[in-house]
DNA sequence: GAGGGAATGGGACCAGGGTCCCGGTCACCC
DNA sequence: GGGTGACCGGGACCCTGGTCCCATTCCCTC
């Protein structure tokens, strides 16, 4: 089992070779920092897994799966990123991604994972297979804010990035009117008074950026 | 030189545990997946360089720090970020981080890094330095927002915990008007449009509770 | 003593934020 | 079919928040 490694982090690489190479049957056959060099490496070395990070300068882990999987329709490309928002995922997926897995996952299904995407399967790590779950049953599960709806979400993570009324209602295509009446849901299923206070609750509970 | 390690990617910490072990009197003596578990650990394992991520589950790595700090002031702390924006790191060297290294960085900036502030140096990155410099420079101000008066810091740690312009008023026993112009006067200086914003970057400079 | 900045307030003004109440559409479920 | 809830929006209304003036009192420095 050829694998080759795709990651701007050197400290992660090391980690991933240091990993796989534990596994009997397993070799690490390059290291790529940017989507270009592991496309080229790709191509000229036929590993049977990529392990693609989604973000690295230039051209990214999307675009080099995109280019990747044209050429080489068989090949199995395992995604790892930090991301674990919904949009990632599936863009990813409609890349042509085979694997997804977030960098917080322990080794062991790391490994699982790109023996699993090297046998020609899709895999997915727990976290995003919750994640993926949840998306389809769109139903507030278990966000930050299991009380809110989705579109009262949207706006919350807005607010907690300092955007006024205004500014959320042109970036969801929503009247003022309406971003108001939801922010006033909103207020009221945090038990906050205002914004300056739902921004609070909203960054204590990990949104924005 | 006894390292711990905290972060709550277990392929990460398998590199970094990867590289320390290929140095001579280097040992990794445990890892931690989250704050509270730093804290406990350090406490009881006595490492001399404690390697921790900001952004971890439940209590960060900022959070930590401060606690570690509080109890072993001389423990060497250093910051594993991902990126080098200046809110965070500036809040993590508040909380008594010796120094921080970016993910991004090389194996052997890393180890020397690691090195240093075992010895007790601090290493800080240009940009990071720069800072420091200026905050340093400006006197004891102490905090960050080091171009804010002692009044004025005052204020937007209230407001940085959602209290209205009357609850900040009747704290500090000032009138309603002189908190409306103290803040248009923070406003100014942080270069934010309103108070949602001031909360926003207050916050992530370490500021509110 | 003159100057400047920090801190404290007042007056006037008004835009944005927030509330309450109302209407409608759509999807889902009993 | 009827009910419920998410989502979208209007009208009217009030008040906090924010700005631009202004003044005063300290205190520090030149």
């Amino acid at each position: 089992m050829k694998v080759l490694l795709a990651d701007d982090h050197p400290l992660l690489r090391h980690g991933l070779r240091a990993l796989l190479e534990q596994v009997a049957g397993a070799e690490v056959v390059g290291e790529a920092s940017d989507g270009e060099e592991a496309v080229a490496l790709a191509l000229s070395l036929n590993p049977d897994v990529v392990v693609m990070d989604l973000v690295m300068p230039g051209v990214g882990g999307l675009e080099a799966t995109r280019r990747l999987v044209d050429q080489r329709p068989d090949l199995g490309i395992l995604v790892l990123t930090m991301s674990e928002d919904d949009a990632s995922v599936f863009a990813a997926l409609r890349a042509g991604a085979r694997g997804y897995v977030l960098k917080g996952t322990a080794g062991e299904d790391f490994l699982a994972a790109v023996a699993a995407v090297a046998r020609g399967e899709a895999v997915y790590g727990p976290a995003v297979a919750r994640r993926i779950r949840r998306f389809l049953t769109t139903g507030p599960g278990t966000g930050p804010f299991p009380e809110l709806t989705q579109r009262e979400r949207e706006i919350l993570d807005l607010l907690a990035n300092g955007k006024s009324n205004a500014e959320i209602a042109r970036a969801l295509f929503l009247s003022l009117k309406t971003v108001k009446n939801h922010l006033t849901n909103v207020f009221a299923k945090l038990q906050v008074a205002d914004r300056a206070q739902a921004v609070v609750r909203a960054r204590q509970a990990g949104l924005g950026s």
